[in-house]
DNA sequence: TGAAGTAATGTTAACGTTAACATTAAGTTG
DNA sequence: CAACTTAATGTTAACGTTAACATTACTTCA
């Protein structure tokens, strides 16, 4: 392996040189700068990236702190990090998961996602490098969505399709987007003056199941002509629950769901849903990171995502 | 951030005593040693990882080679890096993407996938680091599933529900996976002295809709009672063509899945599938790649995972 | 008791790069 | 063309660790 050496004694240069035409070419003059630059392909030159981390005191390695407790293998979850590692890797940065605040390793930053409440005062305390957190926080710069607005952008629809009756299955869950989501759908109703029914709001678990069930007692215990559902997975339940009443969607019963992450493309009928732009946020997450680590005296940022009403097949116009 | 350096100051020892102490402890007398943790602890010393790495020319991260083209945010490929992170992670490796042969940063090993047939080559003439694979080849270790087994194992419960025209959906694809999984219809069908008939076989793209509308030729133009499907997703159309025909799952037409990634659970009815274990396969591409770095003379080793029957609710006896 | 062996610790140099300062070469100006 | 400025290049030391070899301190046993 061709080191800087090697390649300064081959040139007929000085080491440093080398380094110049590595990392300042503007300051090395044009002859000298090709002479190097063919000695470089010529001996196939590969930098030493530890001996410029060692002198420049940087790792160009991440850590992604996600809590132990977290499914890994949830789709949002994993989308997330796709989004993280692509944005990572195309800036040669490389990571690792860590769920402990005590860690042997160095980083040059820190990606943080599901914390527990309160824990994000120990992204000041405990850490020592950039951060930035996928959710919201006083301490560090966030990356998050708007789920108040996601829903009420939902919600809007399905009022302007001529829907009077909504139902809504929300999330049983201590997360903020559960209470975010409903919190859109009251607004929404609000802004259309549209009563608030409770009866037409069913507390769900993260299951089809629930989906299925609830959606049954809504259409055999109410009138609504459509319901919203917190999570596409719950819409699938859903669109079971119609199916089973003999009731043709759209046409008969309108289903909204939540997430677009997976299942609203392959159920049937497809879903209309409020896609998360989950993979666009892992890249900002890392973007903002590697900003923040090549610019530490940038400002403190915070990013809300809006996410996209997707028209799909599974909500139309209400016919009286 | 306190050093070796400080450590041995403080400690009153040399500075490769330190070293040892953290390498080599039992080369060091317990009181010293005793004394040295002591001072690290108070000092909240951490080790250097970039100087360590460039005395040892080890760079802790490794690189996962995949094509430009794959989609990093199918189920099955995304749950075969969870398992990779987490395996390296819990080693404290970090790794970062990449898709070209040519690449300015080192690694200590490399994990490929996903490689176009007769790539496998440059793995070995283009990388000067231990490598596995998830696939086959001659040229580095590897790690892959059977779907020959998992193929004859689906197919063989099913005839041994006593069904005896049983269809299958064959995904039209250039990845071996796709022959394999017919192979081992074909291999259980002989086995069990069933006759194949081709015109039970049907060709599909990988999409809900195909197995939707081969099901239902299928169901039209056969007598099947059963039908072994390619993946979970075309299993998913093949329970909606059953059900618009009124037929009942698994009652009046039996259904099997393949992969056992996500869709399998979600079903309804849920699937009877044969569970690839892709976390497992990612955890174990990570620690042999490991294992092979920690120790470059280890035997050259192919690992073929065994995928599983997951019997659930989609498939029962026939009752004629 | 002292020679020989072993356990414990230390000294020096090296890994491949960059930063800070030093020098030399090349322009520019009056 | 001397004095001064700027561009281009070089020298030296440092980053924090480990490897190889060197020394010193203890044991053991004839």
């Amino acid at each position: 392996m061709a080191t800087m050496k090697d390649v300064s004694r081959v040139a007929g240069v000085s080491i440093i040189t080398v380094s110049r035409v590595i990392n300042t070419p503007e300051k090395v003059k044009e002859s000298t700068r090709i002479k190097v630059q063919e000695v470089m392909d010529q001996l196939g030159f590969q930098p030493n990236h530890n001996a410029k981390a060692l002198v420049t005191n940087k790792t160009r390695t991440v850590h992604l702190l996600y809590p132990k407790i977290s499914d890994t293998s949830d789709p949002f979850f994993m989308k997330l990090i796709a989004g993280v590692s692509k944005e990572l890797s195309e800036n040669y940065y490389s990571f690792l998961f860590r769920s402990d605040w005590d860690f042997p390793y160095k980083c040059d930053g820190v990606i943080a996602m599901g914390l527990e409440t309160g824990e994000d005062i120990l992204l000041k305390e405990k850490l020592n490098v950039p951060c930035v957190l996928f959710g919201k926080t006083d301490y560090v710069d966030w990356v998050n969505v708007d789920d108040v607005l996601g829903a009420y952008k939902m919600v809007t629809y399905i009022l302007k399709m001529g829907h009077k009756e909504v139902g809504m299955l929300v999330l049983n869950d201590k997360e903020p987007f559960a209470k975010e989501r409903l919190e859109g759908y009251f607004q929404a109703l609000k802004n259309h003056d549209v009563e608030i029914n409770p009866k037409l709001i069913r507390y769900v678990t993260f299951s089809e199941k629930d989906g299925y069930e609830k959606t049954l007692e809504l259409l055999n215990e109410t009138n609504i002509t459509a319901v919203f559902c917190s999570t596409d997975l719950l819409a699938l339940g859903a669109i079971r629950a119609a199916r089973e009443l003999n009731k043709r969607i759209p046409e008969d019963f309108s289903i909204g769901g939540y997430d677009g992450v997976w299942l609203d493309q392959i159920s049937d009928p497809q879903l209309t849903t409020i896609k998360t732009p989950v993979f666009e946020i892992g890249k900002a997450l890392a973007r903002k990171l590697i900003e923040k680590i090549e610019n530490p005296n940038k400002q403190k940022e915070k990013v809300l995502y809006e996410p996209e009403l997707i028209i799909r097949k599974s909500i139309c116009k209400l016919n009286k």
